[in-house]
DNA sequence: TTCGTACGTTGTATATTGTACAAAGTACGT
DNA sequence: ACGTACTTTGTACAATATACAACGTACGAA
């Protein structure tokens, strides 16, 4: 048997918090876990996060495919690297006026990070590992609910239920973007190619509520799906669901 | 030039109404679209959406991979049309009670659903195309929200607010089933490998408020999370917010 | 100063994916 | 009876993540 090294993949964990023990032997490294991450987000705003290959981003650093996998174990870990340098260098304004202004503002934040940035609505999971950016996210925006009489566990439940709002309101909205934009049909020309076939099968007499909210909602937002209406209308709801929990 | 046959490639809502023209030329067919959908779901919710591939589909059916392509036209198709047969044949408990009861019950039928085939709630999108199981769905969850006073618009409104809130709890516990899977680690094993470094790393003088409630709300679910807490606390706080717009 | 070895870099290779294309065969309508 | 529309299928291709091994670099010990 030969004495192979024992590889020290690098711990997502670790990779977060930039822990990965210095080596000095070796030739120099050519580039940073910060570097990688980086031109992974430039490019993932710039085409989206199913352009972020390693071919491509390899390509991006000048350097070969499978360079990158020195500095990063895979693309999984990449990805929760990426979500967590945003986290890192989001907005956080600071706190102030009624709790309900103080949270409607932490959820606006996050609303305009996730839409300044659609691929990470997508990635993100609804706990995202405890990197240093995350950990700041969570402080700062707990204290939107300190001193408010809420015990600590019910602090954490009405914040992660404000935040999975927000994030599914800015997928949506990213989503309803992409099928814009991959379709290449305006609504109208939409209309054109199914309205014949809807009209004889969506049927008043089967679907009568259904026809008849469906078309009202459908003229009040012009449009199938209104997502900046569906979040303003949701943030009220989620805030005042929260008050009940709150001005008890 | 060839005059070739305009291929004509069936437009999904065709397909979900199955509205596509019979045609009696050539060999009979050895499937239908139904037996495709089915085996597709069969196999989706034995071993997960990323199981169905086309070729282990057309393996399952007993066919070349290829032929399938004469049943649905792409794989984003054969989504939607399992995604709407799932809604065809889903529950539809009867409309009772208070409004409040009446939308708990549509909650949790959707809720129950999206449980029971984990993959539908990572595929469905806000907005499901208009299949005849989304109409029968939406008809049905319409019917709750009928004779409270609410406008055409704001019916809609709340349907998709509560529906986006329902799906989003039932993915978040999707994910956190498949994470413990995939990851193989129980809380204890991750604890070992990451206790020592989160230890070092997560400064209580720097966090806070989030290690403080972090560790309470950790505590208290007896894990990093708890989705089904977090779908009973979700849904109050949902009907609670939707309580100021309907007893207005 | 020398040299072994740990480690960065990279080319090649593999398994898997969706699906385009064309050949082959089938059975209906004329 | 026969042409042709349509089903079925084999082959092929581009793209993916990443395993593996060869190669070269430069540090640390001698």
């Amino acid at each position: 048997m030969r004495a192979t090294t024992e590889s020290p993949r690098p711990n997502l964990l670790e990779l977060l918090w930039r822990a990965t023990p210095e080596t000095s032997r070796g030739p120099r490294k050519g580039l940073t876990v910060d570097e990688v991450v980086a031109a992974a987000i430039a490019l993932a705003d710039a085409e989206g996060l199913e352009a972020v290959t390693v071919r491509r981003l390899a390509q991006e650093l000048g350097k070969a495919p499978m360079t990158l996998y020195t500095y990063v174990p895979g693309k999984a870990e990449l990805v929760s690297l990426m979500l967590d340098s945003l986290f890192e260098g989001m907005a956080r304004t600071p706190a102030q006026g009624s709790w309900r202004e103080r949270l409607a503002t932490v959820a606006r934040d996050n609303y305009t990070l996730y839409r300044a940035h659609p691929w990470a609505a997508a990635a993100s999971p609804n706990r995202p590992p405890l990197g240093p950016g995350q950990c700041a996210k969570y402080e700062h925006e707990l204290q939107a609910l300190e001193g408010l009489g809420l015990s600590d566990v019910e602090m954490d439940d009405a914040l992660t239920y404000l935040l999975a709002f927000v994030r599914t309101a800015a997928r949506d909205a990213a989503q309803s973007d992409a099928e814009r934009e991959t379709s290449g049909m305006s609504d109208e020309e939409w209309w054109e190619t199914n309205g014949p076939l809807l009209a004889r099968v969506l049927d008043p007499a089967r679907f009568p509520t259904a026809v008849r909210v469906g078309q009202a909602a459908g003229e009040a937002h012009d449009a199938a799906y209104n997502p900046e209406h569906a979040f303003v209308f949701g943030l009220e709801r989620t805030l005042d669901g929260l008050s009940t929990l709150i001005e008890r």
